[in-house]
DNA sequence: CCCCCCCC
């Protein structure tokens, strides 16, 4: 039986075990093993004094076990499901071999297929001997090599024989040179895997006398460790070249998956895949600034998290898509409330923490991106997280808006087309909405897009999203070909409704008294309504605010009473302010009344005067200022309205906000009138 | 130590 070297498993029963052991050796070296087949032996269950649980693997390739192999976190799921129990046969698909800090050596289980149930396989195949790098019977590479392009006769024939389900541990049997007797796993025969060229140099394995566990005493070099093993590549063959010129001490370089709170001397080569702005914060615990960045290598992802003097220090130095040594972070717990990354940890940069920028990337991945075609997004759940990349046919100008936790921020939607000839709108946010160029119909890549049902299909960037404007990837180059080479001209629809309302997005026209009988607002998400209503009162005392003058900040600012505004949000003094409002009126309808809020636009809108105009005329001519609320009084529109339950100091009530008013369509109105006298009839 | 995930 044993551990494969084949992308199929084909060879169980034809494997000869010197191959084996190159296999086990392959595997801790880092060198390409194409998806071994092994057999699961033991698990165990090893707890942290807090923080999620590992599991430790004990594997067999039927001539060898060998006990530290790590499973990543996001394979729990087999271990849960039972899928993963032992006397199981495993294909491992994806592995990382690392060297910890005190010489031992594991390798990281990142991506793994049960191909036979334990209950199937049913015994321990062969009489497999704790395997140590020490073990004479280890081939050399070159007799690897020349094992496998032996022909498929030469391999030892097996017949079912006696198994060794309780052998005698420690393997006494064992003589590394008797053909191995197993129970065929596959009924079907097959050819004898062509094997891949060995990759390995001879290096000499230095032997522990002291330790159990197989060792490395000369650990090899961070670039063949960061490097899938399950690669057959040409760039891969030599694997053991150093070619990072960092200070880093390459031996202490293990993959992330490996990183856990209880060990601090490590570090860690991965590439930023997403990073944030610098964002201040200013709550109960204190104030301050911060950012995030998310890595990758291969074998998993993690945020890091730097703040205040760590945000100076290290924000100008990390780049997206680039490729760093890290090491000395705090990690923590995740918390997985906010985390979507996999990974049951997270990091802070603190004073001693250490990024190092590392000029060769080979074998750490990429972004991997899983692009969705537009056409079949139409198929997808809301709310899915999805990739896509598209060519930008038109976008929208920048427009600014207030969210429900009265925060502004930037928008602009774009439409994405790809080959399928379909098209959405994704919407992008803040800074990415204002940098936005689409002139060139440039090709755009995001990762970790936001599918909503809203007009049908659209897509949001969020902050977990990566915007990728021409990227350097094949699909970026495909679509560009093609858009170029007629795709431009294709008559493409859109998943994404756009303009004036069409049968499914009908207006949702409520009177108040509807909108409270429906418990409009009630539920976890906002409602909309529109409504023909009449001003009746509006609350002039307190329409203005003084906001942050910066361009893109609407908070209000803090009067120094020496001539200078602080912004809390900026964290700046300004000399000056800028007129915001913030407008509460009570409209009525023929049945009932409602207070609403107007932001900004809506107030312009409502009182036809601008914020600034407004201000000056409250500092300048009071009577003016109140004929501006007088005109307004009792002028009727067409508001279109958000509701939603909002709770204060345990009360619970609606809160209405207007998102825009619109003159009355007389026509509507009537309509509208008519359809609620019928309903109110009944 | 943050934790925003937005708009119609």
């Amino acid at each position: 039986m044993m551990l494969y070297c084949s992308t199929e498993f084909r060879t169980i029963k034809r494997l000869k075990h010197k191959s084996t052991c190159f296999n086990l050796q392959a595997l801790f070296k880092g060198s390409p093993v194409n998806n071994p087949v092994l057999q699961l032996l033991d698990m165990r269950k090893l707890c942290g004094a807090s923080g999620p649980p590992r599991f430790r693997l004990k594997m067999s390739d039927g001539q060898h076990s060998f006990s530290s192999f790590l499973l990543a976190t996001q394979l729990h799921h087999l271990v849960e499901e039972d899928l993963l129990v032992p006397l199981c046969v495993c294909k491992l698909k994806k592995t990382t071999s690392s060297t910890l800090s005190d010489g031992r050596h594991v390798v990281v289980i990142v991506d793994m297929e049960v191909l036979q149930s334990a209950e199937e396989t049913g015994e321990k195949i062969g009489n497999p001997v704790p395997f140590s790098l020490s073990d004479e019977s280890v081939s050399s590479p070159q007799k690897v090599s020349s094992t496998a392009s032996e022909p498929a006769s030469s391999l030892p024939t097996e017949a079912p024989g006696p198994s060794y389900r309780n052998g005698s541990g420690r393997g006494k049997d064992f003589t590394g040179k008797a053909p191995m007797k197993a129970e065929p796993l596959m009924a079907s025969p097959m050819k004898a895997s062509p094997m891949m060229t060995s990759p390995m140099k001879a290096s000499p394995m230095k032997v522990s006398p002291i330790k159990a566990e197989p060792l490395m005493a000369s650990p090899m070099e961070a670039p063949s460790m960061m490097m899938s093993p399950m690669k057959a590549s040409p760039t891969m063959a030599s694997p053991m070249k150093a070619s990072c010129s960092s200070p880093v001490s390459p031996a202490k370089v293990i993959p992330i998956a490996m990183l856990n709170p209880y060990q601090s001397k490590w570090t860690i080569r991965a590439r930023v895949t997403n990073k944030s702005n610098i964002r201040n914060w200013n709550n109960s615990r204190g104030e301050g600034k911060l950012f995030s960045f998310e890595i990758v290598d291969e074998s998993g992802e993690i945020r890091i998290t730097a703040f205040n003097n760590e945000v100076d220090k290290f924000f100008p130095l990390v780049e997206q898509g680039k490729v760093y040594y890290i090491s000395k972070a705090s990690l923590k717990p995740a918390n997985k409330q906010f985390m979507k990354l996999n990974n049951d940890y997270e990091m802070t940069l603190n004073s001693n923490s250490s990024i190092v920028p590392c000029e060769d990337s080979q074998g750490v991945p990429t972004m991997q991106c899983d692009f969705v075609p537009i056409k079949d997004l139409a198929d997808r759940d809301n709310d899915a997280i999805v990739d896509v990349i598209g060519v930008c046919k038109s976008a929208e100008d920048v427009t600014r808006i207030t969210t429900r936790a009265n925060r502004d921020v930037s928008k602009r939607a774009l439409s994405l087309m790809d080959m399928t000839g379909k098209e959405v709108s994704v919407t992008l946010w803040g800074e990415e909405a204002e940098k936005f160029d689409a002139s060139g119909s440039p090709v755009v890549a995001i990762k970790k897009a936001r599918l909503s049902d809203f007009r049908g299909k659209s897509l949001s960037a969020s902050f977990s999203s990566t915007i990728m404007v021409n990227p350097d990837i094949p699909q970026a180059f495909c679509l560009r070909a093609w858009y170029d080479q007629g795709g431009y001209a294709l008559d493409s629809q859109s998943l994404t409704e756009t303009g004036p309302a069409t049968g499914s997005s009908a207006v949702n026209w409520k009177t108040f008294s509807e909108m409270k009988k429906d418990n409009l607002g009630h539920g976890e998400k906002a409602d909309y309504f529109s409504c023909v209503a009449t001003v009746v009162f509006i609350r002039k005392e307190s329409c203005l605010y003084q906001a942050c003058p910066s361009a893109d900040c609407y908070k209000k600012v803090i009067d120094q009473n020496n001539g200078m505004y602080h912004c809390g949000k900026c964290n700046k003094e300004f000399p000056n302010f800028k007129y915001r409002l913030l407008l509460s009126a009570n409209l009525a309808d023929c049945w009932d009344n409602q207070w609403v809020t107007c932001f900004q636009e809506t107030a312009e809108v409502l009182l036809g005067c601008s914020a600034a105009e407004l201000g000056q005329l409250r500092d300048t001519d009071e009577t003016a200022f109140d004929e501006v609320f007088q005109k307004a009084n009792f002028s009727t529109h067409i508001f279109k309205n958000r509701v939603k339950l909002e709770t204060y100091n345990d009360e619970s009530r609606v809160k209405v906000t207007v998102l825009e008013i619109l003159p009355v369509d007389h026509r509507e109105y009537s309509r509208n009138l008519l359809s609620s006298i019928s309903k109110l009839a009944r």
